[in-house]
DNA sequence: CGACAGACTTGGGTAGACGTAT
DNA sequence: ATACGTCTACCCAAGTCTGTCG
């Protein structure tokens, strides 16, 4: 365990020796050849191209989603939302240029976008020694900038590249989509390092913005990134001794939550009656975050972000309340937009005071205005922090989770199934865990072709097995008249093929059921931030499943701290 | 307090590496 | 050997939450 349990740091230091080699910078775009040119409105328009090719737009074209389309028609094949207006380019360009390109739909982009489709596709088509120099190039950029030294261990780097310029996109209907994301220099780079350690050299002819030594801070590059006026960091790999710490960390926080939710959870009970209407509405987010595993929801600037949603930010239009549904009664129906847009869609029933707080709080309210009009994130997380050391709103949600994940598992599974069965059982547990915590995929574009092979091959397999079955009914009847040895040996032959049949048969209905119920739904969210590696673990243990099973080498590796700690009696 | 900056975790999408079946 | 589907690494945006400043 010696990794994971070195020497005291003084209360905020993060390390006492950091040594890195600054950020990898993204090479520049090459100019594009002579002859493939830019049109505006039918003309080519060679200095326009300049603007173009200063920007870096082109590079937005893989962006397209439609990779299809982008074959079928050779249009101009930028994403949707990158039509009209042109306004947030616009800013980038000179005057003169912004006289001429008004209209993104008179832009042609087409022999541009052929270029870059045929320049993909030579890199594909190389010589396998050629790929295999390029790989070896990359190898060494990553030997050289994606490690680092902390407190003497070489350290992993998660993202050691600068990220290249580009078009903004953002996610859902942001109000910047279209933006310019500038190029990345080193004169934007503030690099932290300690002070006795070699300092990196910038990039030949250029300078750091800045180089500091704050071992107060985890990070080893910033910059400020234009678009959202933003920092960025280049931070450790989730390997890391660091990471793993926090980590670890983060799940005893939790743990602890564990001894005194009830506590909480009578309490925000006796809430949902207070007099105060902020405590009333204090009590009943507090509710919706510990049973429906929703966000806090911090305030959000307007016009600056998408328009989505947590619990306190939640408003009027978002719930709908019915006093009977479906034959339940009291149900909450909740539709609005989380985090990257997903949408979160519940009908729940709650409890009757919670439906009664709701009404009151929706009371000579507009659609647009606040459900929790008294409340912050803020002055929920100071109350559970004073309810609990380390408590936030953020801490129900893994607490919820890892506990979720432990009782599922201990409701699913059966001793008595093979590796693959219990597998299943753990899948179904990990899903329990996302379809609470609302992590949705987009249907994979190949499922329902990978589904039909999948079926095609359990047909055959069960042909397989009835053809197995005659053949034991064949070599049995067979001894029956024969009595010999060789007959006897026979039937146990065929036995033992039908039985093998059998259990490959088991296994592809078991994986067909598993891909079905995933088909919308992404595990890997919370296998990565929510659940506690150590039930997995307990869990591998106590059943004799490899590890590997469950977590892959980069899990296993962001992992070890808990693989290197829970037995098999391990309890969240 | 309330706005804002800063630091860190959490999130889905995707290109291409990788492994497997043919 | 190749084609094909799956998985992983990477990308970078979008959250949470704390601390500071006026």
């Amino acid at each position: 365990c010696s990794r994971w349990e070195e020497e005291k740091k003084e209360d905020g230091v993060k390390w006492m020796q950091l040594e890195h080699r600054g950020p990898y910078f993204v090479p520049l775009y090459e100019p594009l050849p002579e002859d493939v040119q830019f049109y505006y409105d039918g003309s080519p328009t060679l200095e326009l191209a300049l603007f173009f090719q200063r920007t870096g737009i082109w590079i937005s074209i893989p962006f397209s989603k439609d990779r299809h389309k982008q074959q079928l028609h050779v249009e101009l094949v930028l994403p949707p939302g990158f039509s009209q207006p042109l306004s947030p380019l616009s800013q980038e360009m000179t005057s003169e240029e912004q006289e001429i390109i008004k209209d993104l739909d008179k832009c042609d982009f087409r022999e541009i976008h052929k270029y870059f489709v045929d320049k993909n596709e030579a890199r594909k088509a190389l010589p396998k020694e050629e790929k295999q120099k390029l790989k070896e190039e990359a190898d060494k950029i990553q030997e050289e900038y994606g490690y680092c030294i902390l407190d003497g261990h070489r350290e992993k780097i998660g993202n050691f590249k600068t990220e290249p310029p580009g078009l903004f996109r953002g996610r859902g209907e942001h109000p910047k989509m279209g933006m310019l994301k500038k190029r990345i220099m080193p004169e934007d780079v503030i690099i932290n390092c300690s002070r006795d350690s070699k300092i990196p050299e910038p990039p030949e002819g250029h300078k750091w913005k800045e180089v500091r030594c704050d071992n107060t801070v985890t990070w080893l590059a910033s910059w400020t990134e234009n678009v959202q006026n933003t920092l960025k960091y280049i931070m450790l790999n989730p390997s890391s001794k660091l990471k793993g710490e926090k980590d670890w960390q983060k799940y005893e926080v939790a743990r602890r939550l564990k001894d005194v939710v009830h506590t909480i959870r009578a309490q925000y009970r006796r809430d949902w009656k207070s007099k105060e209407i902020k405590k009333q509405q204090r009590a009943v987010a507090l509710y919706f975050i510990d049973k429906l595993a929703l966000r806090a929801g911090n305030e959000k600037e307007e016009g600056e972000t998408a328009d989505t949603v947590g619990c306190c930010s939640l408003r009027v239009e978002h719930i709908q309340l019915h006093p009977q549904l479906d034959g339940q009664e009291h149900v909450v129906e909740l539709d609005f937009l989380g985090k990257d847009s997903i949408r979160y869609y519940n009908k729940v029933s709650v409890e009757k005071p919670v439906f009664r707080n709701l009404q009151l709080f929706m009371k000579n309210k507009d659609p647009a205005d606040d459900l929790f009009d008294q409340l912050t994130t803020t002055f929920l997380n100071k109350y559970l922090q004073h309810l609990m050391d380390g408590l936030t709103a953020k801490v129900f949600r893994t607490y919820n989770a890892s506990i979720t994940l432990q009782e599922q598992l201990k409701a699913l599974t059966n001793p008595e199934d093979n590796v693959a069965g219990k597998l299943l059982s753990y899948n179904r547990a990990n899903r329990a865990v996302a379809i609470l915590c609302n992590h949705q995929r987009s249907v994979p574009k190949t499922f329902a072709r990978s589904m039909e092979v999948l079926q095609e091959k359990i047909d055959a397999k069960k042909k397989q097995v009835e053809e197995a079955q005659e053949e034991v009914r064949k070599a049995e009847e067979e001894f029956k008249e024969t009595k010999d040895a060789k007959a006897e040996a026979n039937v146990e032959k065929k036995k033992k093929l039908l039985k093998r049949l059998e259990e490959q048969l088991a296994k592809l209905n078991i994986q067909a059921t598993d891909k079905e119920e995933n088909k919308q739904i992404a595990l890997g969210t919370s296998k990565l931030n929510y659940l506690d590696p150590r039930i997995s673990v307990a869990w591998c243990k106590k059943f004799g499943i490899p590890i590997e099973k469950i977590y892959n080498k980069t899990q296993r590796e962001k992992f070890a701290w808990a693989i290197d700690m829970a037995g098999e009696d391990f309890e969240f």
